[in-house]
RNA sequence: GACCCCGUCGUCCAGCGGUUAGGACACAGGCCUUUCAAGCCUGUAACACGGGUUCGAUCCCCGUCGGGGUCGCCA
């Protein structure tokens, strides 16, 4: 006999005094899981009453980062400093009942409206700690309105939370001491609370809260560090949740239908970039080449490159996309078949170009290659793996040479695959400029 | 300091009175192999401590210790 609950309305609210980090993008996660999963409503609000600190430019990049996220919202953004017209009329009401009171003016003059708080004893129902209670002989008055006029935090979150309909408050740990004040407000009010629901927080590998001097934590940064989004929110998800048992690797959907708030945990959780990049990792394999070149396009911008055909990045991508763990690794693994110049590493040069032989080895696989008919690379195998036999040599004695000819680097995707993506034209060119390299060497 | 929260491998999670305490990242070794990755296999590694309750505690209760949060006319 489970009466179906209504939709739950849920929301997102950031201040626009940083960027968004992994702590507020894993808070707006679960917001937005919690409302797919119940088919409720995920709002994005914006909370900018701080007139000094709040940023255009920082709501215009959370918005931004959000959307990269795949967290689409259904109302807003809402933006606190454009309803002013919300507070005031209820602080007032609170003032006529004699609930509140105005404090002693400043030195301009300006007074601020604040809420008397008799002691009481308040418990805090929330979802994921259970009753929290709070002795609230500690429990001060409660600043309504500042004497500059607009709303303080607690009351403008509950003003806007009822006017919004919110069901569930679903933020971050650092809340709960505020959460008595606000179900005071609710009452004073005459409103009914909203469900509560804490977060554990995220924190650095020495356990701090994570903060810059941990590395790079905003949204924008894991972008240009090349992580994907379905990635990070995969990550993210694990992060103070689980779906009991061994899963990890899940998409969206799945994330979507298994997300409940009973299974949010209450310890804190140390963020672990490398899981992160593993994790990254196996979204990147698994993800459609022609995605990845989308990806990709932006982080080339700083490169220098030449411009590079969508058809011959997918080529390079289906060629090296297992390796990639970020998609900044892209660039310096797939330079050497994207670009016309490639340098020598001075390690691949000692290791594999040393010896005497390597000239003579370089001129007959060049013989070989270019007698590749057609030039395709089990062909190419055949032929080369031909030749080493004739010689009595490993196929390791000519491929090693040939790698660092035709990459310039002693690791590579396999040769044979390498050869057909280059063609003939660019591959014996590679050769003959390794055989120049050494002939001026000696 | 006061109030509140938390405590399973180095890290993220599983466990919800009886388990050889499980998985993942990382680390080590092996297989594969033209290199490096990837992949596959194996291994090292944890219930903070002390009291209870119980036939039996990682699990329930109390304390200690440790970590964290909040104490703004910031959000």
């Amino acid at each position: 006999m489970n009466r179906p609950e209504p939709p739950p309305r849920v929301r997102f609210a950031p201040s626009p005094t940083g960027s968004l980090h992994v702590g507020g993008a894993r808070t707006a996660l679960f917001n937005w899981l919690f409302a797919r999963g119940r088919g409720g409503a995920f709002i994005l609000r914006i909370e900018d009453t701080d007139r000094q600190r709040s940023r255009e430019d920082l709501s215009r990049e959370i918005i931004e980062e959000l959307a990269w996220l795949g967290l689409d919202w259904d109302e807003g953004p809402i933006f606190q400093s454009r309803r002013a017209g919300l507070y005031l009329p209820a602080a007032e009401e609170l003032l006529e009942r004699g609930a509140a009171y105005r404090s002693e003016p400043d030195t301009e003059g300006k007074t601020a409206i604040i809420l008397r708080v008799p002691p009481a004893e308040i418990t805090v129902p929330d979802r994921v700690y259970g009753a929290v209670t709070v002795s609230a002989a500690e429990l001060k008055d409660i600043v309504l309105i500042k004497s500059d006029g607009s709303p303080a935090y607690n009351f403008a979150c509950v003003v806007d939370d009822h006017d919004l309909g919110i069901t569930h408050v679903i933020r971050g740990d650092d809340h709960l001491p505020n959460t008595p004040k606000q179900i005071i407000l609710y009452r004073a009010l005459g409103w009914e609370p909203p469900a509560f629901a804490h977060l554990p927080l995220i924190l650095g590998p020495d356990k701090s809260p994570l903060s810059k001097r941990h590395g790079a934590t905003s949204l924008k940064a894991f972008r240009e560090a090349g992580i994907l989004p379905d990635a990070l929110v995969n990550y993210l998800s694990l992060l103070g949740w689980s779906p009991g048992g061994d899963r990890e690797l899940m998409n969206r959907d799945e994330l979507v239908r298994e997300f409940s708030l009973e299974k949010v945990s209450r310890k804190a959780a140390v963020f672990d970039h490398q899981k992160l990049v593993w994790m990254n990792g196996r979204y990147i394999q698994e993800a459609a080449p022609a995605d990845l070149v989308r990806a990709l396009r932006p982080l080339l911008a700083g490169t220098g490159w030449e411009p590079v055909p969508d058809g011959r990045m997918e080529e390079a991508v289906i060629l090296l996309g297992h390796r990639l763990k970020t998609l900044a690794d892209f660039p310096d693994l797939a330079g050497f078949c994207l670009q016309g110049e490639i340098d020598y590493n001075p390690e691949a040069v000692a290791k594999y170009w040393s010896g005497e032989d390597v000239p003579e080895i370089l001129a007959e696989v060049r013989g070989t290659i270019a007698a590749a008919d057609p030039f395709a690379r089990e062909e190419l195998e055949a032929a080369l793996r031909g030749l080493a036999e004739r010689r009595g040599v490993k196929g390791g004695v000519l491929l090693h040479p040939l790698r660092v000819a035709l990459t310039g680097r002693k690791d590579s995707p396999g040769v044979f695959e390498i050869l057909s993506l280059l063609g003939r034209e660019t591959s014996l060119a590679r050769i003959d400029r390794a055989a120049a390299f050494l002939a001026r060497r000696t």
